[in-house]
DNA sequence: TTCGAAAAAATGTGATCACAATATGGACGA
DNA sequence: TCGTCCATATTGTGATCACATTTTTTCGAA
């Protein structure tokens, strides 16, 4: 059982660390679309009782990563044409603006600047990594850290919990994708020019990096067969 | 006691019904920005027992509705400055999509067209009567109902759930400020020019009707004193 | 071997209790 | 009158149980 939460996680309430463990999980594609969810066996997956369990999975549920069917059955949510697109839609309107502000909020410190770009260019590296050994696992969880390390760097709350919600839910899906096509479909991506757009200070440029980072990436998946996933 | 949440209620789970009853009335500013919510007090006001609250709070908590404080306390979430830009640039960038999805979607039947039409204009009248009294509870519930009536249509639910969790985190904030500000000075929106767009196919030109609905209203409430809020 | 019905297991939900931590109100002293 | 400390009430959290419903498995008949 190496799953077990153990006191020292971070955050003393045992049904945030709960929920942690299973976002982590679920952005890094661990779990498959449509998967059955049940609290019990979450609950003994990490060593802890039902309540803290049922507290994460209603937490996820309104997050829209985990569904409940008409009879009350949980699963990983599934991921459709239309879904596919809406986010798609909310990711771009978002997204970008998140880098932007990121951009913005660190280029008045010399500090902070170089504090993202190192964790930034660290990330993409790992990346890279993944991208070459084809590990789609791997991918998954660092081309998300890539992301949310950038976003993060906004102090922007209220949408990045927004854009958390979009990638729980495309997460899974996204994961699958990436296994059946491979991770070297993937390595074209925008990263390297947005850390050069922050470097430079270039906000607009970042905007425009991530912008097309996530269009790319759209592009690549949409004409996925849905049927077998 | 008459809130008491009957057998009859749609949705035999109780937690859900807890949940529709708590977002309407946040929405509608039914509650004060950073006021005190508690598992028993919300569960006696209804008439439940602790646990349907419970699960209800977390997932408020979880769109961004109800706060926790560093000591687990349970508030309604405040408003900021920074906060409210945030919320007002996620909702430029999503809700005329929405708005323009809608139109997109009934343009292809007259029949769903006329219900969306008959069900807007009744909102806006509806509106019009809270804007005429003053009543600033009800003009925040009708106006909200305008805005959701639209952006159901769209059938976009995930972009949809993300701008209800925008509207559940400034309800409470809005309602305070057209209370102070008089209902009046809302009474320039761009509702009709929607309904007007909506009837003449023009998606384009809805969407550019709810940004600038939007956008008035965000002017309206930018100079907001909010160290008394 | 296959299909379907019955038995068994699993599941979400609601209810209740215990506990540690926090908030509240009032008494007391300066 | 104002601040400090303590007793009390309130609160979120975790644990456990019961129950109705659903899913899964089992087993016997055709």
């Amino acid at each position: 059982m190496p799953n077990t939460i153990s006191p020292s996680s971070s955050g003393s309430v045992v049904h945030e660390q709960v929920f942690e463990r299973v976002r982590e999980a679920i952005i890094s594609g661990q779990f498959s679309p449509g998967s059955a969810i049940s609290v019990r066996k979450l609950a003994s997956e990490y060593g802890v009782s039902a309540m803290p369990a049922r507290e994460a999975i209603r937490r996820l549920v309104a997050m829209g990563a985990l569904e409940m069917t008409d009879t009350r059955r949980i699963t990983l949510a599934t991921m459709s044409q239309d879904k596919l697109a809406e986010i798609g839609i909310a990711r771009l309107a978002l997204e970008p603006v998140l880098a932007m502000k990121a951009s913005e909020k660190v280029s008045g410190s010399h500090r902070a600047k170089k504090r993202l770009i190192d964790l930034l260019t660290h990330c993409d590296n790992e990346l890279d990594v993944a991208i070459e050994s084809g590990d789609a696992t791997d991918y998954a969880r660092h081309n998300s850290e890539f992301h949310f390390a950038l976003y993060r760097a906004s102090e922007a709350n209220v949408m990045l919990s927004l854009v958390e919600s979009l990638w729980m839910q495309f997460g899974p899906f996204m994961r699958v994708v990436i296994g059946r096509k491979g991770t070297s479909w993937f390595k074209d991506d925008k990263h390297k020019a947005a850390i050069e757009a922050i470097r430079a200070d270039d906000s607009a440029l970042l905007r425009q990096a991530i912008y097309e980072d996530i269009s790319d990436g759209l592009k690549s998946i949409s004409e996925v067969d849905f049927s077998s996933i």
